[in-house]
DNA sequence: CGATCCGTCACGCTTGATGTGG
DNA sequence: CCACATCAAGCGTGACGGATCG
């Protein structure tokens, strides 16, 4: 159960929401569940029923919805900053070459040289602090100018940074297929080059390991183990032809099985694709109800392999736009 | 007509890039 | 170089209201 009840940690912090679902305020929600959320939707379960089962409210379940559908990522947005970034890539690169080709030049010298040249102007030009920042955690050792990152040759985007951490590895396309902005990448994504779409078991120790400091060490996540009993279920429902859980078919009925939930949710998303939402609910008892509490799970599904089209409670597409 | 679903948004919160001052 | 301040970004919650259903 995702809503853990801190039994574990005497340093868990959160808040409890009205589902009874633990949430910590300001920070997004781990993404094995935000990955779980557009799971169960491809998978038919309806985002009010998904809200329930999360216990995350309903307004967060449709936003992450909509963030995938539009974006193809489960994950967060990037938080923090402020104002229009001065130092953009264009600007570090020429910074990185007055440093190149004069080591000895001053931070203040770089500033007046940015404004000489007319890469900056008075309104735009980075302060001292910042070249002098830039210059300690962006350029470094100057044993590899231009390393790549677009910076001198342009073409780079204004989002890519390279004071960044990478972001998630390409491959790691389950989670950021579509998406090229800047993101935070929860450490409990995994990085693995081979592994796309491998969730790695989120046993955190903080929140988000990536900005782990001392100073970030307050908010601490449960140790939520991630095993999904019906992971192959979903992984052969992504894989498909048509509409992933459809062929998801049981003679089950007992309530709260997992099979007859997924019977139901078939029949759900295969009578309001075609004809009207909400209208032939054959059990408006939630013949799916109990099967998710069954958390916590595992989740290793891969869900970039392909791209199937999953009507979602609303007959749109779950399948996220291409970019 | 009440119940339910879902999109939307204000709210209070955290975060982090940048600026400022010592 | 460091500590702190600023502030715009994103976060999830919770409430509202329109649409729909039974």
């Amino acid at each position: 159960d995702y809503s853990f009840n801190d039994s574990s940690s005497s340093q868990s912090y959160g808040e409890v929401n009205q589902l009874g679902g633990v949430f910590v305020n300001g920070r997004p929600l781990p993404t094995p569940i935000r990955l779980r959320i557009v799971e169960m939707a491809n998978l038919g379960v309806r985002p009010c029923d998904i809200s329930r089962r999360l216990k995350v409210s309903h307004g967060c379940v449709s936003k992450i919805l909509a963030r995938y559908h539009e974006t193809g990522s489960v994950l967060p947005g990037a938080i923090g900053g402020s104002k229009p970034r001065v130092t953009t890539p264009r600007v570090v690169g020429r910074i990185r070459d007055y440093k190149v080709k004069d080591p000895g030049m001053f931070a203040w010298e770089i500033r007046e040289k940015l404004l000489l040249d007319n890469v900056c102007d008075k309104f735009n030009v980075p302060s001292v602090s910042s070249i002098s920042r830039i210059l300690r955690n962006k350029i470094g050792p100057l044993s590899q100018p231009n390393n790549g990152n677009g910076s001198g040759g342009g073409g780079s985007s204004e989002h890519s940074d390279s004071n960044s951490p990478p972001l998630i590895s390409s491959s790691t396309t389950l989670i950021n297929k579509c998406d090229h902005s800047p993101v935070n990448i929860p450490s409990v994504v995994s990085s693995s080059s081979e592994s796309i779409c491998k969730i790695e078991p989120p046993t955190w120790s903080s929140y988000d390991q990536s900005t782990a400091s001392s100073y970030h060490h307050r908010y601490l996540y449960p140790n939520v183990a991630y095993h999904s009993p019906f992971q192959h279920q979903f992984e052969s429902a992504m894989k498909s032809p048509y509409t992933g859980a459809n062929h998801i078919v049981s003679n089950s009925t007992t309530n709260g099985d997992i099979s007859s939930a997924f019977t139901h949710t078939h029949h759900y998303h295969h009578q309001h694709h075609h004809h009207h939402p909400n209208t032939t609910i054959n059990n408006p008892t939630n013949n799916y109800a109990s099967f998710f509490n069954t958390f916590p799970y595992t989740q290793t599904t891969n869900f970039a392999v392909t791209t199937p089209y999953y009507p979602s409670s609303y007959g749109l597409p779950l399948t996220p736009q291409a970019s």
